[in-house]
DNA sequence: AACCAGTACAACCGCGTCTCA
DNA sequence: GTGAGACGCGGTTGTACTGGT
């Protein structure tokens, strides 16, 4: 247990900084920007190491961070991207604009990992509470039995699958990061085929190098400040207060990232019948429907493989999903709003989703 | 009022990766 | 190619706060 390399050259502070402390960084940074954090102390006349005023900095003076409570949708993303990332909270906190890895990973350790313990369910079951508490996990599974693209209630049973990675192999994904394969046997019960590949689909730009295809201006994103930029990959930063999401594409971090899982079948999107089955009619896939069908609603499930080929993009489905937040600068759109002008929703769904609130 | 347990979150730490001389 | 320093990330700890007794 040591200090940091930089802290021990010269005696430091530590423990919680005083505002006058927060006062003397905010107008170092303001002026100068941060450059090397190793010399930010000295020159900002602090007793702090780089390492320290780096965090302070990141964590709780930036000027674009949101803080306050999570509203629960951002609490459902956070639950669903960390059932498809694990515990990597800086690429979780990339879809989440103004909160911060350790926000969101004090969030899940504080709160929604007690909550999932505490009902004794499946990540998966309390995900689908959460999203709509009426219905229950009976009803959301059974959901899963009526929906005609999925295998036969019988074998529902066999969820388990031996050796996952073989299933991969067939959809051409590459590796999965161990802790990732937990969730396979969710993930991948109800296996479809193959997905077909879309190489002439004119409203997607080049392959990645992953054999994925990246649609253009699915969103409209603006990115505000370059030095959050994540290796030329933008990803979906909204103009603050004005709710607002304006200009490029999206792009994948997957390309540098061998531990990124490619392309799997998600629950969502097995649930909700966009799995590679049949038909050449583009939609909007709202990856929440599924939770909140189950019951009343009517339900004509779509059919369309030209969504959702990689998990980023099914990312940025739920974040399009997901209605407005009340108490956030808006990480989410609404449906509508996210649609493009040429594809328009093919699936019926009475969502009747009831307002939730987050109630750890 | 005092104590205690639980909670939230700020901050620290070690380690892996990156950059550059 | 290599080593040192800087950076970034995830796990963990420490502390302030809150509510109950």
């Amino acid at each position: 247990m040591g200090h940091h390399t930089c802290c021990n050259k010269q005696k430091v502070k530590r423990g919680l900084w005083s505002p006058e402390e927060d006062e003397k960084l905010i107008n170092y940074i303001s002026a100068y920007g941060h450059g090397c954090w190793s010399s930010v102390p000295r020159l900002a006349g602090l007793q702090r190491c780089g390492k320290s005023c780096r965090l302070r900095w990141i964590n709780y003076l930036r000027p674009d961070l949101k803080r306050g409570t999570f509203s629960p949708q951002e609490a459902a993303l956070i639950i669903e991207l960390h059932r498809i990332l694990g515990n990597r909270w800086s690429q979780i906190a990339k879809h989440l604009p103004g909160r911060t890895d350790n926000e969101v990973k004090n969030f899940w350790n504080s709160s929604i990992k007690k909550k999932l313990i505490s009902d004794g369910l499946s990540d998966l079951a309390t995900f689908s509470n959460l999203i709509n508490p009426n219905v229950s996990f009976e009803g959301f599974w059974s959901s899963l039995n009526t929906n005609p693209n999925l295998i036969p209630a019988a074998q529902q049973d066999q969820v388990y699958i031996a050796d996952p990675s073989s299933i991969l192999q067939g959809f051409n994904h590459g590796d999965l990061k161990a802790d990732q394969m937990n969730y396979i046997h969710v993930n991948l019960a109800p296996l479809p085929p193959p997905m077909p590949l879309l190489l002439d689909t004119p409203s997607y730009d080049s392959p990645s190098p992953l054999g994925c295809y990246q649609p253009q201006h699915q969103h409209v994103l603006k990115q505000e400040d370059s030095t959050l930029s994540n290796n030329g990959a933008a990803p979906p930063y909204y103009t603050g207060d004005h709710h607002e999401v304006i200009n490029t594409k999206i792009t994948l971090p997957l390309d540098d990232d061998p531990l990124m899982v490619p392309m799997m079948p998600k629950l969502c999107e097995i649930i909700n019948g966009s799995m590679p089955y049949s038909s050449s009619v583009a939609h909007e896939v709202d990856p929440f429907a599924s939770f909140s069908c189950s019951q009343s609603g009517s339900t004509t499930y779509p059919l369309d493989p030209n969504v959702l080929t990689n998990q980023m993009e099914y990312i940025d489905a739920i974040m399009s999903a997901l209605p407005p937040s009340s108490s956030s600068s808006s990480s989410s759109m609404s449906l509508s709003s996210s649609l493009s002008p040429s594809s328009s929703s093919q699936f019926v769904v009475n969502h009747n989703l009831p307002s939730t609130s987050w109630d750890p």
